[in-house]
DNA sequence: CTGGAAACAGACCGTCCGGTCTGGAAGTGG
DNA sequence: CCACTTCCAGACCGGACGGTCTGTTTCCAG
């Protein structure tokens, strides 16, 4: 009730508190205005902190940047790590495949990767440290797609041109989003990219009939799935 | 010694060449710097021009990129009209529509279109005719490729989703570029595009026969245009 | 030749913003 | 209760940068 004051409260919880005050307040704002645009003295004052406390925890702009995307970025891909491990035939798994990326290709965090990768790209000073650590965090999310895709019958030599398709598809849509929001006519190329690769994979399993009869629906028995057969590059 | 001075030079050639020396040295700086990083003061200087000369064509910043970028935007996009313009099979097509997109998505140029966008995007000052500006230059060239598609002989009701599932690959690519460039993999992935293309144009024609015949390859007698050389060389 | 306009040059200014610095309040170990 | 550290507050500074202003040169019309 009496809200505001406790008057005990332990240096982790006051610290901890304002830390994520201030990094809540940043991704919003770096979100809503991008790197270049973001202003340390607003997400003070979005914090509700002062600015001293800010540099106290964060220095420097770019640390509280650096701060911010690990923070972020950690929690949406555990989240899609974990929607990769459901067992899934492959049409289900495109289809879970394109909705976890439009998730995030068409989210504020994209956009803000993507600023910063560009900015980042610019002003050689060394500071793609960030960009790195952007790719670490998303490069894992697709190993696990992959693996998904091979497990739901997905040949292996082709999942992950498969992947990368589909990825680079949401991820140009999303972008072309920017000048162009056209959700029904992205809606039907969604369908039809998924009409196109179960297309393939048919094709596929006619060249070789031995073993791809599973394409579309539920996995054979067991296969002998994790990174052992690997190399796809013929 | 006599290098430098003209001594007569008509307005129109003074005004003119410094314009155009401030263009050049504005599109360079701002290819690598980006509109964030873009600094008036540092594009008088490469030009070689006072900064007075400058803020006299080009009053302000915004003015100045502005004029940058329907000044590039308008080059390209006409050079790709032509070359949207042969006659072709569908399979050239294809890959030519390609190599057109690969041009402009991943050059310097595709990479100012975005900062602009993403700029722009947020700060609403209503100064979006940036991106305005470089969709309504885009689009036509869009159009073109559109009826290339369907004069090869791609049916028009999926040349527009097949136009633009491929421009997204390649902008996707683009994208995904900034954080891992691996060619060789990438032109696998273009390849095993245009090949999916052809199986799915393939699979129409077989569906209903009776009009689509010179899609793909239904090859009952023998294939209209698709992978040979193109018909009716005008 | 001459008045005037356009083109150019460069100093100057106001503002904005990231970073720092000093001071004080809140917790902590002894 | 008392040094000591951590946490926070807000004033201050210095540089950067976009835009303006005054002055000078170059061209052109009459």
């Amino acid at each position: 009730m009496s809200a505001s004051v406790q008057p005990r409260r332990t240096q982790a919880e006051r610290s901890g508190e304002t830390r994520r005050r201030i990094l809540d307040a940043a991704v919003a704002l770096l979100g809503e205005r991008g790197y270049a645009g973001l202003r340390t003295g607003d997400v003070a004052l979005a914090a509700g902190v002062s600015k001293g406390a800010q540099s106290h925890h964060f220095p420097s702009k770019d640390e509280l940047v650096v701060a911010v995307v690990e923070h972020v970025f950690q929690r949406a891909s555990e989240q899609a790590r974990l929607r990769a491990r459901r067992k899934m035939t492959a049409d289900e798994a495109i289809k879970a495949l394109m909705a976890d990326a439009q998730e995030f290709f068409f989210s504020e965090l994209f956009l803000i990767a993507l600023d910063l990768a560009i900015q980042g790209r610019l002003q050689q000073t060394g500071e793609n440290a960030l960009t790195e650590l952007s790719a670490a965090t998303r490069l894992p999310v697709e190993a696990h797609w992959r693996t998904a895709l091979i497990e739901s019958g997905v040949p292996s030599e082709v999942a992950d041109d498969l992947l990368w398709l589909t990825l680079s598809i949401v991820r140009g849509l999303a972008i072309r989003r920017l000048w162009q929001h056209d959700a029904p006519r992205f809606k039907r190329l969604f369908r039809l990219w998924r009409q196109m690769v179960l297309q393939h994979l048919a094709g596929l399993a006619q060249a070789k009939p031995q073993r791809a009869s599973s394409a579309a629906e539920p996995a054979p028995r067991r296969r002998p799935n994790l990174g052992g057969t690997a190399r796809s590059a013929a």
